[in-house]
DNA sequence: CCGCGGGCCTGAGAGC
DNA sequence: TGCTCTCAGGCCCGCG
């Protein structure tokens, strides 16, 4: 199926990037700026690099599934890594400046985007083979008009999220519990590898209407409580294991049933089979027997 | 106004 | 072996 399903980019998987690139771009300045291909999901402005030039990343953070490299100008580099996005990191240790900024019709690697020099040495190159990602900077006073930051929904693991704040963005929901979770306005971050993994975790069906873990006034039930903390204990673990992945590669066996269609349902004392779905147009992996 | 489905995009893998 | 077809999913948009 996707063999490259550990690489896609949900919430755990940006925030080991964020940590990568956290060293070589705070406190640092935008020496050169390399537009290749302006045509991502949302287009580059012709304005893009010149603006960004001479400007200096004060902390680079990330919200959902968005990297935000606050600028001292004031100024936002909001960065999505779409489906096949990634960053890669040079350092040279001689200060020399890699000749594929002479030109920017150089060849270069195949889907490397956008290439930003950095002050403090190193080259950060965005490539992306799809080009479902997208690089906008945005004043910080208009990061609440942008389209689907400003709609952002909880970060999981903030201190703010928890089931009263869950119940209440489900409540009166018909739509599959699924479907919601992967809903960037209710809660930031999850896409379809680690709603199901939660869902598992938290024995919910993801067919199961998401209204239905709200009392009628909003309140949260048991059932909520237990997705909370399903969905909690997941992206703590995927930020381990992703952020240890950038290391040392090989990271096998880590989901429990996203793409396990067939096999052996892993809940403790559960004899289950996991079966694959489709919802909204996307695989869904669950076990009917001990998710309810 | 909400929910669903289609489209974007390319590479991997299946099948003929 | 080499071609063609399908599928993967984050996000957006249009339709009912």
């Amino acid at each position: 199926m996707n063999s490259r399903a550990e690489e896609l980019p949900e919430l755990p998987e940006v925030e080991a990037v964020r940590l990568a690139l956290q060293p070589v771009m705070e406190r640092a300045r935008f020496e050169q700026v390399l537009v290749r291909r302006p045509d991502l999901r949302v287009r580059l402005p012709g304005t893009f690099a010149a603006r960004l030039k001479g400007q200096t990343v004060r902390t680079l953070g990330r919200r959902g599934k968005y990297l935000l490299a606050e600028l001292t100008s004031g100024d936002v580099l909001v960065m999505h890594l779409g489906m096949s996005g990634s960053f890669r990191v040079e350092i040279d240790a001689d200060g020399t400046t890699p000749e594929r900024f002479d030109d920017e019709r150089s060849p270069g690697a195949a889907h490397d985007h956008v290439v930003f020099r950095m002050s403090a040495g190193a080259t950060i190159t965005f490539n992306d083979p799809r080009r479902f990602g997208s690089i906008a900077l945005v004043s910080r006073k208009d990061l609440q008009r942008h389209r689907a930051l400003g709609a952002l929904g909880p970060e999981p693991l903030g201190p703010e999220f928890d089931a009263a704040v869950l119940a209440r963005a489900c409540r009166g929901k018909k739509t599959p519990l699924k479907a919601a979770l992967s809903d960037q306005r209710v809660l930031a971050g999850l896409g379809n590898i680690y709603v199901c993994e939660a869902l598992h975790r938290a024995r919910l069906s993801p067919r199961r209407r998401a209204g239905s873990i709200a009392t009628s006034t909003g309140a949260p039930r048991a059932s909520a409580c237990r997705l909370v903390t399903a969905i909690k204990k997941v992206m703590n673990d995927a930020i381990r294991r992703a952020t240890a992945a950038q290391e040392d590669g090989s990271d096998a066996d880590r989901f429990r049933v996203y793409d396990r269609e067939g096999r052996r349902c892993l809940t403790p004392g559960c004899r289950g089979t996991v079966r694959r779905i489709v919802q909204a147009g996307r695989s869904t992996f669950f076990c009917p027997v001990c998710q309810k």
